[in-house]
DNA sequence: CGGCCTGTTGATGCGACTCAATTCAGGTGG
DNA sequence: CCACCTGAATTGAGTCGCATCAACAGGCCG
């Protein structure tokens, strides 16, 4: 881990601004935040925080990918989030006096910014604004954690990728339609973690895809034929 | 579902002063919170809201208890929370706005404040210290939400069925320790939903408990022989 | 007493994990 | 530039946990 500060706080700001977290904040307030933010870098593959551990503060995360992550005695994980550039990451630990639920690593080189608690919070006093941006924040993670659950416990593996597919379209494309087609962000080791099953299951279940005619692939890019037979899988129907 | 205004409002400030929510809130603002809240209550196997429908606030138990669900489509139902007495619920897509994450039912008749969204918001930009309660009280829900989901991707029923005893013996006794007793707030087939699996796979699994001498049963008492063991297969020890 | 709901127990089938073998792709060094 | 190595991805065979289906026992209430 390395740490390195921007040449001009300026560049801090302006950064800042581009953070759903921050929007509509006053001038004085980004100030304030790029003040007490310490850039922090770090190289892929290094855990960032560990579960269990004290949380002194928050992330944003600039470049790179993180993931954040659970893992049992015998070696297996699950992914419960992978954290896109520009979003935060570590929050809900900061207002809890509590521990990291999570272990977050960092999937590649990654850059982030972090923001002690203690500094945060006093300016999370002053600034409704700021409040309430975090507290829809922290809705939106409830929210996709709940359908999270919601997949786990009701839906099998072939609607969870589905799901997941759908999703990634309309991310990149703003619709969905037959024809679009999307390149995976990470392994697909890792998207089975995300998915909660293993790459094995995963490769079978793409498989099966491609022989519905559900999707055409080609290395990594994935091409959607039929989007409404997705929706219908996503949904649960069996296949 | 009835409408009731309590005889005299500072029974509802009183109310509120033990609500997590609104600790250490100023007098005035306890008033003003009382003042916008509005007493709804409803009977057993009552719809409070449905999952997808707007938000327009949100709820706090004074008596009974709310399950929050989410059904599939062919008729399975599974618990995302159980609602305890001086609880809020619905609070997430107050912030959000967005739809309800979840199906709320109340499990008997209870008794409920509402919170309208418009008016609660408002509150919120005054008072930095209910802001500060929201956020501690949304991470809390993080919290038991990633929990869920270690326990669904990476542990079997047995797992998942041993940690919740543990942690109502804890929620009862403060302390987890040979011989103590708790009884189960609710029916086994709810109990099923909330742990991701159906009331058979549950009854065989108390069963199998049973036969270890892990725990007694007697009617819907259930006594800890063996915490030792227990703590062991909450963790994912084969059993 | 009879109906209904909850809970228990048994037999069976399916989805997905495990283990193992093989192929493939990317990166390295001779 | 090719041979090599390593990690990822694929495919097959076997197993296991758990849901499903079905039958039945017990408690509660009209």
């Amino acid at each position: 881990m390395t740490n390195a500060s921007l040449k001009d706080p300026g560049d801090k700001k302006k950064l800042l601004k581009e953070i759903y977290l921050f929007s509509g904040l006053a001038d004085s307030d980004l100030a304030a935040l790029a003040n007490i933010s310490i850039r922090k870098d770090f190289l892929r593959e290094s855990p960032i925080f560990w579960e269990g551990r004290e949380a002194q503060g928050f992330f944003i995360l600039l470049s790179g990918y993180v993931k954040l992550v659970k893992s049992s005695l015998d070696g297996k994980e699950y992914i419960i989030r992978l954290v896109n550039p520009k979003e935060t990451f570590g929050e809900a630990a900061v207002f809890a006096e509590s521990a990291y639920p999570v272990t977050a690593i960092s999937l590649e080189d990654c850059q982030t910014l972090y923001f002690p608690k203690r500094d945060f919070l006093e300016l999370l006093t002053s600034s409704p604004r700021l409040a309430r941006n975090m507290l829809a924040t922290m809705s939106h993670l409830l929210y996709h954690l709940t359908r999270q659950l919601e997949d786990l416990s009701l839906k099998e593996v072939s609607a969870r990728l589905a799901r997941y597919l759908l999703e990634k379209c309309l991310e990149k494309h703003d619709k969905i339609e037959a024809g679009l087609a999307l390149d995976l962000p990470i392994t697909k080791t890792h998207l089975a973690a995300y998915l909660g099953t293993i790459s094995e299951t995963l490769s079978r279940t793409l498989a099966r895809f491609k022989s519905l005619g559900v999707i055409a692939m080609d290395k990594g890019r994935i091409t959607i034929n039929d989007p409404l037979l997705l929706q219908d899988i996503a949904k649960g129907r069996k296949i």
